[in-house]
DNA sequence: CATAAACTACACTACGCAGTGTAGATATTT
DNA sequence: AAATATCTACACTGCGTAGTGTAGTTTATG
């Protein structure tokens, strides 16, 4: 009669879930390369045969890891442009999503994790930046649609999109990846946030 | 009787400079880690041994490329304000200066490394961007000043140099080190700076 | 030319790591 | 309770790497 507690399933998945959650702190702290299977065996209190059983090598674990990864950050909802309402409100409601992503500690992960790796390997890295783009593309659909509406004057929506995510990155995200930093807290978000769409508006707005 | 060509002084500096050059070339493609002394040495046609008696370890290696590469990047000549001239053309000419680094092949390649090698031991990164940041500082001092002198509205001095920053990196330096992209052509540096410091002066000019 | 310094080839140690094989213990299912 | 799947400890292979020791060759210098 095994106790059966809600959060463990069968022993198998338990095992396995913790071998996923040691790889990537292990990843994630240590880079691939660095990282050894023997370490992520015993942090995840497993067999070294057992990792070995779930995965049947570095390489596909690590491919699992990005996966697992990629699928727990959470999901933006495509905020779509309304003539009706201020461009200044819609855009501090894009950037406010865009922190949501840039606080989730799975997406830290990730990036960390998948740009160590791929500094020095660029096509492993290109899928992901790829994927990356796609998350990123709502803000461009937002300001063509603005631009489109006359309320926005750039012939660029891509570049300005840029633009505007640079004035945020450089704050809530590099420092993060390449530094280790800790997330921005509330009031600086929000000094980032309304900095960045003012200026943007300064310059942009017809 | 030696040859004795002009590029070339004794023996022993001619190999001490092929083990340097080849140790820049294997760790900016392939890393810290994954870069051996046995590929260095073959690189560099020299045998391992004549590497260890210059160097007495990976890590002091190392090291010493990353001071080489940083003593070669092209210094800048600290622009200050002028009350008399108009701040476009003196952010313009600040942002020419920034790009003239972002171009340097040595300053690339540091920071490649330097990212690379740093991004998971932020103790080895900081000394790095301490010193990085010295050099970023000019464009600080230069907003602190035009702001003392009443043309520019912001309190601040630190965080707009950061934003202005952040509005040229993004295009010219975090995908050149992230994605190995190629340097922007002179067309599109123009479009950047421009846009940059037009974005810039629209929000912070009086 | 003789002496000292630097370079080379090569063998060697020590170590860590990816991955495998096996025999037995533990858990799950029927 | 029996059969099956999974986990564990552990020993082991093979490989690449950092670093050293040595004996002999090449290069510089007085």
């Amino acid at each position: 009669m095994p106790s059966l507690p809600t959060t463990s399933q069968r022993l198998t998945d338990r095992k396995r879930s913790a071998i996923i959650e040691a790889a990537i702190d292990e990843f994630r702290v240590a880079g691939y390369e660095t990282t050894s299977m023997d370490r992520i065996a015993a942090r995840a209190e497993v067999s070294k045969r057992t990792v070995y059983n779930h995965f049947p090598s570095k390489e596909v674990l690590f491919a699992e890891i990005l996966h697992h990864l990629w699928e727990a950050i959470a999901g933006g909802e495509e905020l779509a442009y309304r003539a009706d309402r201020p461009l200044r409100d819609q855009l501090l409601e894009l950037i406010a999503q865009k922190f949501r992503l840039l606080n989730d500690d799975a997406f830290v992960s990730l990036a960390r994790v998948a740009i160590a790796a791929g500094i020095h390997s660029p096509e492993r890295a290109l899928d992901m930046v790829a994927r990356m783009s796609e998350r990123e593309e709502g803000l461009t659909v937002w300001i063509r649609a603005a631009a489109a509406d006359g309320r926005l004057k750039t012939s660029d929506p891509v570049f300005a999109s840029h633009q505007l995510q640079g004035l945020i990155k450089s704050f809530a995200f590099w420092p993060q990846i390449t530094l280790a930093q800790p997330p921005l807290d509330t009031a600086a978000q929000k000094q980032v946030a309304e900095s960045a769409v003012d200026m943007f508006l300064a310059y942009y707005a017809v």
